[in-house]
DNA sequence: CTTCGTTATGCAAATTTGACATAACGAAAA
DNA sequence: TTTTCGTTATGTCAAATTTGCATAACGAAG
């Protein structure tokens, strides 16, 4: 009956709505920590400056925090890091994920085999 | 800093990348077997009958199974029931749903307050 | 004062989604 | 036999959403 049948997920936080925290948003903010800037992010992680910027603007919108320092021009053109909001909001949605895939997967597995 | 921060969470099916059974197809196939028509079980769940109809032959497709046995024309004009298959993988698909949204509401309380 | 890579946006294209229109059907009633 | 009725079954087109393109502004360093 089945070719390949597997269970998807996905664990995310809303506010009035709206998406603010999800595993690409965080697969960016990740990448902006590590690399100082959101054009280089968004290159790493396969989007659009465009559209990373728009994620973030949406974030900090709803969030009403101000998650991404940027400076522009200068040296390197300018950058971008993390604010200390950011970083712990990234801390608890990491807890919040841990686990949950596992537990879905063990379920799933053993009611579809 | 928050509003109405809260978790959302979805649980699906695929078959090569193409999604068989959510939320919304549940519903669907749900309202079916209680209304013995498509169309007013799409209706009821607030879509399209033709959006329904897609949602329908989509699965079969991916998933190589009939799951719903129609008629057309006669007393009533037609109308449409469950596949022993169908009702066999909603049971399946209900027992993976159980329990895993209460324990990411779990999580989450724990984690966000 | 030129260069460079970045932030910052408007706008258009493309894709996806969803609704509209219409045909076919067949049992029952007229 | 013919009409009626609510359903299944699709093609087609519009609308909404998403994605990407183009361009301006910026400012430190050379």
């Amino acid at each position: 009956m089945r070719e390949t049948l597997e269970v998807k997920s996905k664990v995310w936080l809303e506010v009035d709505g709206e998406a603010v925290l999800g595993l690409g948003r965080k697969m960016l903010l990740e990448a902006i920590h590590r690399h100082g800037s959101i054009s280089r992010a968004a290159r790493e992680v396969g989007i659009s400056f465009r559209k990373a910027w728009g994620y973030i603007h949406s974030m900090e919108e709803f969030l009403n925090t101000k998650l991404v320092e940027t400076r522009v021009g200068g040296k390197g053109g300018g950058g971008a890091s993390l604010t200390a909001e950011a970083r712990d909001l990234l801390a608890h949605y990491d807890k919040l994920l841990k686990g949950v895939n596992e537990a879905i997967d063990e379920r799933f597995h053993e009611i579809f085999g």
